[in-house]
DNA sequence: TAGTACCTGCAAAAAAATTGCAAGTACTAT
DNA sequence: ATAGTACTTGCAATTTTTTTGCAGGTACTA
């Protein structure tokens, strides 16, 4: 799926910026920050529509927040809504994808001992632990 | 386990600051970002120190680092290291803990997985829903 | 192709986070 | 109990991040 018609599909205008923006959160192979995605595309958007963009996209849920224990937030592109997961190196903050995570059994067991939730509709899971060159 | 004890536990001292924050934070019902409890504890702690110690708590492991979604970092008192769980209403913010999370499984699973990597030392696992008022 | 609702950039301000340093305090070993 | 020492804190100042308002520009609709 093209950046333009993930824009559409979501009820967002595809406009140069939002383009420039999702793209670059595309190519990136880990999640960034917000300042550093405004830092990289400062010639191309400014700042503060990088903010407003990602906070649209975030909203359309077509970019998913992401804690990797940095002490801040990153994110990147989830065009299907639900992304994969990360394991975080604590040593040396090297990242790896995860894509399983037993979504319905977890979600079964969490609805299960929530009390006054009626559904569950997501979640965020990311793991921490030690690459084999710094373990 | 009190305060005192958890600070010297884990190696810090127990400061009259600490055991003020630390505290502040063992009455939160949900996680709390760093400015909230600075603004709280305006009285009592500096801003900057209260920056440090949660800081310093975190690199001790006795505070963890909760992303609910609302784009900022939220921060709980984890005394045993690997704290609950939470679902939270992405529509009024409600939140619930779990316990459950099959953290085995998971991490078996992970390990597997995530290429380049030796071992998985704890993970991070937040839910989304609705709650019964808002569905 | 014109209309309109939505987006963007700029300037400015507010808020959050960091730094350096001097004074104060907790812990250790007398 | 006490003095030494290394760690902590508060303050002031700075830097960085995030928000806001508004005028002009642009994507989409009909």
């Amino acid at each position: 799926m093209d950046i333009v018609s993930l824009l559409r599909d979501s009820g967002l205008r595809a406009t140069k910026s939002r383009i420039a923006v999702l793209s670059f959160l595309e190519q990136q192979r880990v999640p960034i920050s917000i300042s550093e995605i405004a830092e990289k595309l400062g010639a191309v958007v400014d700042p503060v529509t990088v903010y407003r963009i990602i906070d649209a996209a975030k909203g359309a849920g077509i970019v998913k927040e992401v804690n990797l224990g940095t002490g801040s937030i990153s994110y990147e592109l989830a065009p299907d809504g639900h992304g994969h997961h990360h394991v975080v190196c604590t040593s040396c903050h090297k990242i790896a994808d995860v894509s399983s995570c037993h979504e319905e059994l977890l979600s079964r067991d969490a609805l299960k001992e929530a009390r006054g939730f009626a559904s569950i509709t997501g979640h965020s899971l990311e793991f921490f632990g030690l690459c084999k060159s710094c373990s």
